[in-house]
DNA sequence: TGGTCTATTAACTAACCAGTTGGTTAACTG
DNA sequence: CAGTTAACCAACTGGTTAGTTAATAGACCA
């Protein structure tokens, strides 16, 4: 049947590309291995090469596919109605649940700001601008109604995303070397959320008379 | 003379130790190569293993190196006197000179918390936590003054680090990509440690009325 | 002067790696 | 049923890698 084909040959498209995200996200590009990544999805090692060409390419359909995802949420909430500070809220909300669900983002991004992100396509580096234009967009409406003070849009998202990153990077650590259980549950999620959406109003609004 | 062999030996020893910071810096642990290391330093390879014993060994020493001034320099100001808030800036203000001091720290940082540091032995593990005790220090006294609102010491500093190892990274690659030049003059880092210790403030401050 | 130690080297090894090749299997098609 | 093609594989290749070895040059000292 031609069902039994093709659902076999998606099986080991979507197999190989979970064992490469993990591959990849556990030892970096450069170090992660073709040969553990096809014995990690049981297949052999052409199969690689037969669905996705190169090593790279396989390693680019990894980022590509996370920026999509934050990309396409983004926009939506930036073009969406509300208030800034709501935006803002529901910006960092959604960044937040989507590290979450793609745990091998966190570690391959933090890797690929770390070496200057030698391995993006225009394209790809295109999408990843796309995130933070939208942000921009968020932070420059807050100006403009006068809720959010002055600021650098670069500066402020390069304070909000890397703690993000690095938090989701650090429990997985955490997670697999069994120091602590269940630091992945959706409370501490919430509670994370909470912060960070704390520390991002507080980073944005507007100086004024502080308490004592 | 002796003076000559041994002044042969320490610039031999100062010689791979730069040369292996800026390929691990490049490159990371993994894909970083010890030919490649030796050919920067002009030292037979031979050399960096008599130097050194091992790849690992000298991937650690450019690690404690930085650890140990950074440690050093926190616990005198943890220790030392002032207000909370007042070491609270010093802190973030020599920090950040040390990162600016040693280019090739962050984007290894980075790397680090991306794989777990799974290559610290223990000692240099302490070493790195004793950074955070200090820190942590300073935001208990803040706590204990009044100065500081209810806040988790661990929480606040994966707060504030990450944006200062990714500004880092990030002008590195800028820098070397030549997209822009002078993006590391005094006057840009001065503003940068405005910001962050700006940022900081606000994160660790009471809540209080704000203005609407 | 002859012995000893530090610093150095070229040449080697054994393992590993990304990517290729030449061929097989099995579902579908006319 | 015969031909086509997507999906799959074992085995190989050429090149790279961390680490070793055996030998040597020169400083120092007795």
């Amino acid at each position: 049947m031609s069902r039994t084909r093709k659902r076999s040959s998606e099986a080991s498209h979507a197999a190989i590309f979970a064992a490469a995200a993990e591959e990849f996200s556990e030892r970096g590009f450069e170090a992660g291995g073709v040969d553990r990544i096809a014995a990690k999805a049981r297949v052999n090692k052409a199969m690689l090469y037969y669905h996705f060409g190169s090593k790279r390419a396989l390693y680019i359909e990894i980022l590509r596919d996370m920026f999509r995802a934050v990309s396409q949420k983004a926009r939506a909430i930036a073009d969406g109605p509300g208030t800034a500070p709501d935006k803002l809220d529901r910006w960092i909300a959604t960044i937040i649940q989507e590290a979450a669900a793609r745990p091998w983002f966190p570690p391959i991004m933090l890797r690929e700001l770390a070496s200057g992100a030698p391995r993006f396509d225009p394209d790809t580096f295109a999408l990843m601008n796309s995130i933070f234009g939208a942000v921009r967009d968020i932070l420059l409406q807050g100006q403009r109604e006068g809720s959010f003070g002055d600021l650098d849009p670069l500066l402020t998202h390069l304070t909000i995303m890397p703690p993000i990153l690095i938090f989701f990077a650090r429990q997985r650590v955490l997670a697999t070397k069994e120091i602590a259980t269940g630091l992945l549950e959706p409370r501490q999620i919430d509670a994370f959320v909470a912060h960070m959406q704390r520390t991002a109003l507080r980073l944005v609004q507007k100086e004024g008379p502080r308490p004592s």
